[in-house]
DNA sequence: TTTTATCCTACAAAACCTATAGGATAATAG
DNA sequence: CTATTATCCTATAGGTTTTGTAGGATAAAA
């Protein structure tokens, strides 16, 4: 399941994504039009902006805007910022990879190859998905 | 991520459908070769016992066997029991629907459209391998 | 200098996960 | 009939993660 910090993440981008100029937008506003808690919004915010997906301005008239083409921000990577691994199993990931305690054997473990199987398919659509394609 | 309870209770549900005839197989043993707490793996196949996938012999010889044909054992069955929805947000839900508390119009939320997609490729997937597919 | 809005760290409550404890129950062996 | 074996079942403990909240620091604008 997602974490309500990944949806409202997404949900923050794709409003950004909507606003027809790139005027800083404030928090308070996207928090009031998502319904998202103002403060838990602000760290997500934050979050975003380190990874890169968002500039601020300070004080009045200030707020968050988008330093990139919708078109250009892929929602794997979004995914990955927000939420972490993609796959299901550590042992199944890319990014995020970690040796599984319990198994003698990775290469022939069954539940490992059917969650590669699941993360290969989510990749390919959260990879054909930007941000453009989603907000519209 | 997958739970340990789900990645366990595949492990042992493998672990039988891998026996050669259908004698009881007792908790410790699938606990030894799978590197479970015996515990712990004690309260999973009780689950699945409950779901209907196991039968369970008590006393001296005693143990959980299958109790339907690995080929009839459907990988999509077994998730939503052990881990729950398949969708990653409860409104994208077939069988754990929710609806969105933030949400104002759920048929054009972005966030639910996307997951929807991984969803449904994800189902396709858990559906098309029954526990014989993954099991040898 | 005041107001505004982000920046940033710390923290707290709640929910969830991962087990463990321990007695009840039932089947088998002798 | 008794001892042994192994599942049945509930409760609970401890840890981790999630979901926020508090509050002052910082910077920009009026």
């Amino acid at each position: 399941m997602l974490s309500k910090k990944t949806k409202y993440g997404i949900k923050a981008l794709t409003f950004l994504a909507r606003q027809e100029n790139q005027n800083p937008v404030q928090i308070a506003e996207i928090a009031k039009a998502e319904h998202i808690s103002v403060k838990f919004l602000e760290s997500i915010l934050l979050v975003l902006r380190h990874s890169g997906f968002l500039g601020s301005k300070k004080g009045k008239g200030g707020g968050y805007y988008l330093i990139k083409d919708p078109k250009d921000i892929n929602m794997a990577t979004v995914y990955r910022i927000l939420e972490g691994p993609i796959a299901l199993l550590p042992c199944a990931s890319h990014n995020f990879y970690e040796k599984c305690g319990d198994c003698t054997d990775e290469i022939t473990c069954s539940v490992r190859r059917l969650m590669m199987e699941i993360r290969d398919n989510t990749l390919i659509i959260l990879e054909n998905n930007s941000l453009a394609d989603i907000a519209f």
